[in-house]
RNA sequence: CGGGGCGUGGCGCAGCCUGGUAGCGCGCCUGCUUUGGGAGCAGGAGGUCCCCGGUUCGAAUCCGGGCGCCCCGACCA
């Protein structure tokens, strides 16, 4: 454990001028990380002691669940890339060897692990099986942001399952879920499990670890018995009040109002009590469709692709006006192309009508109601909102940062890598496969996020660099500097990691980077001390101060550590 | 990819408009004093002013091109 008037701790009073994210301008403040480069981090040496802390706590859980451990390169052929339609994704770094062949840097190990499985595994006697590394992961981000929460090149814990079936995929899928949630309650961290997208090519089910904290990129929809990535969140909108029935629509002149606001506030009516209408082309077919909200919601993109199963993009004004009607104007009414209704506006219609555009320049439609005046297919693309609710409990919005990820993959790898085994009847077989991702350095970050205060850093306690720091005051020579130098060796060998700040400065600048730094518990010996009798503990988290006698100091300060957050 | 901003000792910044000795705070080194909240005094080291080109007697400063970095948005298998 190091003296800290010999390691390599650099420490700043400034952040750096152009962070923004608490975790960016603490992590280097602290002496933990260094930029090199947009997106490219080194770890300095007590940075890498959270992050080796959080790949222990992953590889001792991933063993649990009986996840063997192997290392796969990160330097691959393009060749298998191509084999599985990946070559061509922009993220992926590619290359050429000096021979010319194409070569690729791995964003993911999909493709080799897959490529080992289709030549190692034989027999459903060899299934199923857990494989796992840590390794380097590289990915040509457009933008890299907030220090170590969005980089180019980290190391991620991914592992692959491998099973006979679907009913198997869903059992190794589940002993991750659990080994994913002893991982972040190990680390400290506040989280949650997410539903999440699937994806365009993803399969058949994903779920993300989500640490909820302000510098976070995504967004999660909670309520009691809830949580959703808001890219599929789903929920109940809030209620509004509808206008009465008609017996048919009946135009109302709007001249110039083309916007659900203007329409909303002519008619003195709530925003939701008309309908708004997203003409899109289908990428699949190039089919033009019209999809229907509420005026008050909002399409959810990803919602949407899922619910047409293709990529879309909107529909031009002039492919508007040709094929439907003036834009600003349009609505589902007498209408040809095909309509989906939202069901958050489906929901709310009984007993009322909506307000739709008349398909007419300078007109509208009211007494519109889904299903007498126009057919249509249900969907729900409409993005879910704070105050929603979900099964009856309201939800809220909060940002969160991706921490682990998990995709029922199927045979998305193994149908076009070969990966097969044979049955009992000697049948072959698509072997099916799942991927889990853990992110040490986001894990890191958040927990940066989540519990620093305006001293700095304070980490839970199994992913801190270190147990103790302790503090000598003590001057060459004196009393206090023996007393620091034998708590500093009995401290140690009773198994606590040990930052001991020998150094010859004041104490107040001791202070401040032991705060800075964070470690669970501040250790101070100095004349007080023998004074005293009572050795000084401070708390890390919320930096209460404690006293434990002398006597025994050693073993009352290992005890204390051991009932820290 | 769209928008905005920034590049000057290790960190944070001034100087640029109006061309003429490269400066400040912190940090670092030496000595003395100090020692429970970033201490004082004295002395000192350290910079291709992002790069290339141009204008000029002279460029950190003006002009052109390039590179790098950050933030917002889009994207994120």
């Amino acid at each position: 454990m190091p003296r800290l008037s010999e390691y390599l701790l650099p420490t700043e009073r400034d952040p750096p001028a152009d962070a923004e994210a608490i975790s960016h301008k603490l992590m280097v403040r602290a002496g933990l990380i260094r930029q090199v480069g947009s997106g490219l981090w080194s770890w300095l040496p007590a940075g890498w002691r959270t992050h080796q802390r959080i790949v222990q706590i992953v590889r001792e859980e991933m063993d649990a669940i009986g996840g063997q451990e192997l290392l796969l390169p990160v330097l691959q052929p393009a060749e298998v890339w191509r084999r599985t339609g990946r070559y061509g994704i922009e993220e992926l770094f590619k290359l050429k060897d000096r021979r010319g062949a194409d070569m690729v840097l791995a964003m993911t190990h999909e493709e080799v692990i897959t490529t080992h499985a289709a030549q190692a595994i034989r027999s459903y006697r060899d299934l199923p099986m857990i494989l796992y590394h840590f390794q380097v992961k590289e990915r040509d981000e457009p933008r890299p942001r907030a220090g170590v929460l969005r980089t180019r090149e980290f190391v991620m814990k991914d592992s692959y399952s491998f099973d006979l079936d679907r009913e198997g995929l869903e059992a190794s899928y589940e002993r991750h879920i659990a080994a994913y949630d002893r991982m972040f309650d190990r680390c400290g961290l506040e989280w949650y499990r997410v539903h999440a997208d699937v994806g365009m090519m993803g399969g058949h089910g994903a779920d993300e670890y989500m640490a909820p904290c302000a510098a976070g990129e995504n967004e999660v929809a909670l309520a009691p018995g809830y949580a959703a990535n808001v890219e599929v969140a789903t929920a109940d909108p809030q209620p509004v009040a509808l206008p009465p029935q008609l017996t048919a629509p009946e135009a109302v002149e709007t001249p110039g109002m083309t916007t659900i606001e203007a329409v909303a506030t002519h008619l003195a009516l709530p925003p939701g009590a008309l309908l708004k209408a997203f003409p899109v082309i289908k990428q699949e077919g190039g089919e033009l469709v019209m999809v229907v909200v509420r005026g008050d919601h909002r399409v959810n993109e990803i919602k949407l692709r899922n619910a047409l199963r293709s990529d879309f993009r909107p529909a031009h004004p002039q492919e508007i006006e040709e094929r439907i009607g003036p834009p600003g104007y349009i609505g589902p009414v007498g209408t040809e192309i095909p309509i989906l209704l939202d069901a958050g506006a489906a929901a709310n219609g009984a007993g009322g009508s909506y307000v739709t555009g008349a398909n007419r320049s300078g007109a509208h439609l009211r007494g519109v109601e889904p299903g007498r005046d126009f057919g249509f297919e249900l969907v729900d693309v409409r993005a879910v909102v704070a105050g929603d609710t979900h099964a009856g409990a309201t939800i809220r919005i909060e940002p969160a940062i991706e921490v682990g990820n998990l995709f029922k993959l199927g045979t998305r790898y193994s149908e076009p890598l070969g990966a097969t085994y044979l049955d009992q009847g000697g049948n072959a077989k698509l072997i099916w496969m799942g991927s889990y991702g853990f992110g040490p350095a986001r894990t890191a970050a958040a927990a940066v996020e989540q519990f620093a205060d305006a001293k700095g850093i304070s980490w839970p306690r199994a992913i801190s660099p270190f147990d103790v720091h302790l503090v000598t005051l003590g001057k060459p020579g004196s009393a206090e500097l023996a007393l620091s130098e034998r708590l500093y060796d009995e401290l140690q060998a009773l198994g606590l990691a040990v930052l001991y700040d020998d150094r010859e400065s004041g104490p107040g600048e001791k202070f401040a980077d032991a705060e800075l730094l964070g470690c669970p518990a501040r250790v101070t010996v100095g004349r007080r001390t023998l004074e005293a009798g009572e050795l000084e503990v401070q708390v890390r988290r919320g930096l209460e101060a404690r006293t434990v006698p002398l006597e025994g100091a050693a073993d009352a300060v290992a005890e204390l550590w051991r009932t820290l957050a």
